[in-house]
DNA sequence: TCTATAGTTCGCCATATGGTGAACCAACAA
DNA sequence: TTGTTGGTTCACCATATGGCGAACTATAGA
């Protein structure tokens, strides 16, 4: 499935900046129409829009025209998506039987903890 | 906390690719030197540690030389940070006692479930 | 009908990202 | 000492990203 990949990255990648992750927590709390979206942040129009488009992309918000309002509102499973391979991924970790030979290492290779 | 903002934002970023969530996959299962890490990698050594590179600045990984090797070995707190924005989230949704106005907001302006 | 409002599109720009090849340094190993 | 190996650095390139302002479309309201 590596198509699976291409929906982590953009997923992923959609989180890594700040006004996104506004975006979604404010959503999170309710639809909301894009004027009302992008009042909190600087930029202009476009730039947010931009936002917005890779957000939708990511499949992380869906939004809908009514007239001349885009109304978006949040995905919560793509979250769980993302969720979902950092949670196997520690699983991945906690799981595994060999942690002592990891620990062994660490001590033949003393690290500094600073 | 601002800091914390860029912290998500390299966080996430490091994991918006696949090749650098392969390799955090591949040091979950323990500690590597890097040439090892790079095998199963298409690009150039340089470019590979481009990658490394971005995971140490954001904390996924932390590296360290014995002589000429240098050992690279998962963060897993790091991890957790990640996961731990992205259930905070969750758990927004969650325990929304207003979902119902979501719900009826949905019906009122009903999508296409495509 | 006229006007204000909500979005959209376009061309532009600076910087970041992800890759390359070539030259280089430092440690083992023979 | 002389290779060879593991990493590193450098200059360079193409494309992606994130922002802008200006011009445009379309609906809602007076």
């Amino acid at each position: 499935m590596v198509n699976q990949q291409a929906a982590l990255d953009s997923l992923f990648h959609a989180l890594a900046d700040p006004t996104r992750r506004a975006v979604v927590s404010r959503l999170l709390k309710g639809a909301a129409p894009v004027k009302q979206l992008s009042e909190p942040f600087e930029m202009g129009l476009p730039a947010f829009l931009k936002h917005l488009s890779v957000l939708e992309v990511s499949g992380l918000i869906r939004t809908e025209k009514r007239g001349r309002v885009r109304t978006c509102r949040v995905d919560a499973e793509r979250l769980a998506a993302a969720e979902g391979w950092l949670s196997q991924q520690r699983a991945l970790w906690q799981g595994r039987t060999d942690r002592l030979a990891d620990f062994v290492e660490s001590q033949t290779h003393p690290e500094k903890t600073e």
